[in-house]
DNA sequence: ATAACATTGTTATTTTTGTAACAAAAAGAA
DNA sequence: TTCTTTTTGTTACAAAAATAACAATGTTAT
């Protein structure tokens, strides 16, 4: 079967990159977009584009490309769900909100509905317009929202108790911003990142340039 | 030739990831560790750690399994130049604020050396240790300093500008977390992370779990 | 009309990445 | 000692991802 479950993991990275770019485009007045000028713009190779495109069973217009906002719109078709997910932040420390303030109003189907903190100068505030919560009410605060998804991004030594406390109140799916590997499968599907990977992966690459 | 200098990508993430491990080892007074014990921390699989490893000529002892700070001293030896890298953080928003703050002290081999800003409210201040410059005085900054590495956190229409200002600076590697893609090779070597994307990738994969 | 061209869609191939399999060897048990 | 267990190092294999090749086809120019 190749129905749209199976599409690679890093397809479903680039059509969220690509969704990006289009709806840049609409933005611009720009509605029809070729494979190399998308693949220009997130430096990859055009055929690859193409690839993703057929893969989601979309189809482009032989000399005009393809069609910007049905394109966009598929894509979401893909990526999003129809009823939208809610997202919780778990810690509202520096990065906790940036990312608050950052996703405000970006994406429709995808919502920050509640932050946690056990800070009580942050319970009970409302920061870039999320409610923020105690962290003893999580439980019951995913469970009446209906939230999918936690981002983590408490101190590290707190880190392993909020996914836990994610888990235990239901969620499916956890961003992890902590430098430390939590332990949730089969729960709930996992993404970590780390900015000094980030940072010394660079710091290799450009000691190692010719 | 299979140099160092040839590590697969990946592989190179992955060291990172392992010093990270391993230093919080030797914190907790653990001095030898296995490959399924590191691969279990990271959630991957115990011969990619041994893989990696041996690529890096390595060697562990049997039975007693890696000895965590050589280990550690000889990834250092291959991801981090001898004389260490100097950052700078372009923007200190709320992002380049969190960032850092999160870095300070974290490494010896790669500091944040300076960050730049035009809110004349930042300007000449120090932040998080950091001295905070004028945008202007980037270029001279960077060369004064020897910085070789831009972090962007920037309003996302000031994304290009910045990373041309850095190139313009003699800047080898740029770590962008705008969601703007940037045009600057083949002068630095560039790594982009869109947080969006990391999301959607999750909400994606919760929508279709079984 | 017709030829030249540009662009998509798709299959084939290559490259990269990850996993399995297993020999070798050290440690400990019998 | 000899056998069993455990763990590394390495080669062989598999899977995933990226790229190349190219046919098909609409568009434009002549
Ligand atoms: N700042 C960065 O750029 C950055 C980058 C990468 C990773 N990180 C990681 O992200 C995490 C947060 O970083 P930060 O700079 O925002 O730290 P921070 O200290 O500014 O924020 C942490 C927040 O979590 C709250 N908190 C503590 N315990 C909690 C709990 N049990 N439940 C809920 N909230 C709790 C604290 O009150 C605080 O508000 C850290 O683990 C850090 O290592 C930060
Ligand atoms: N906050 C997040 O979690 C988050 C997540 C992903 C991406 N981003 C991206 O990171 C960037 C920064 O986000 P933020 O939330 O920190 O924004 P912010 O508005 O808080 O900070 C931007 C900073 O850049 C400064 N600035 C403006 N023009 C400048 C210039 N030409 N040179 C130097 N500095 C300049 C501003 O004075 C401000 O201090 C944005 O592009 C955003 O899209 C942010």
């Amino acid at each position: 079967m190749n129905s749209v479950k199976n599409l690679p993991e890093k397809t479903i990275e680039r059509l969220s990159q690509y969704r990006r770019v289009l709806l840049d485009c609409l933005r611009q007045g720009k509605y029809n977009i070729y494979s190399h000028e998308l693949a220009s713009l997130l430096h990859i190779n055009p055929v690859q584009v193409r690839r993703d495109i057929m893969l989601i069973g979309h189809n482009g217009t032989l000399r005009k490309g393809y069609d910007v906002k049905r394109l966009s719109d598929m894509i979401g078709t893909i990526i999003d769900s129809k009823e939208g997910q809610k997202v919780a932040v778990v810690g509202v420390g520096n990065l906790g909100r940036a990312i608050m303030t950052y996703f405000q109003g970006k994406r429709t189907k995808l919502v920050i509905a509640a932050a946690f903190d056990t800070d009580p100068a942050k319970v009970n505030r409302v920061i870039a317009g999320i409610r923020c919560y105690a962290a003893s009410e999580m439980e019951e605060v995913i469970r009446k929202e209906g939230i999918t998804i936690g981002v983590i991004t408490v101190p590290p030594d707190k880190a392993a108790e909020s996914a836990e406390k994610l888990v235990m109140a239901g969620i499916r799916g956890i961003l992890n911003y902590t430098p430390v590997a939590l332990n949730v499968e089969p729960h709930a599907y996992l993404e970590e990142y780390d900015m000094v990977t980030s940072l010394e992966k660079v710091a290799f690459f450009v000691k190692n340039r010719s």
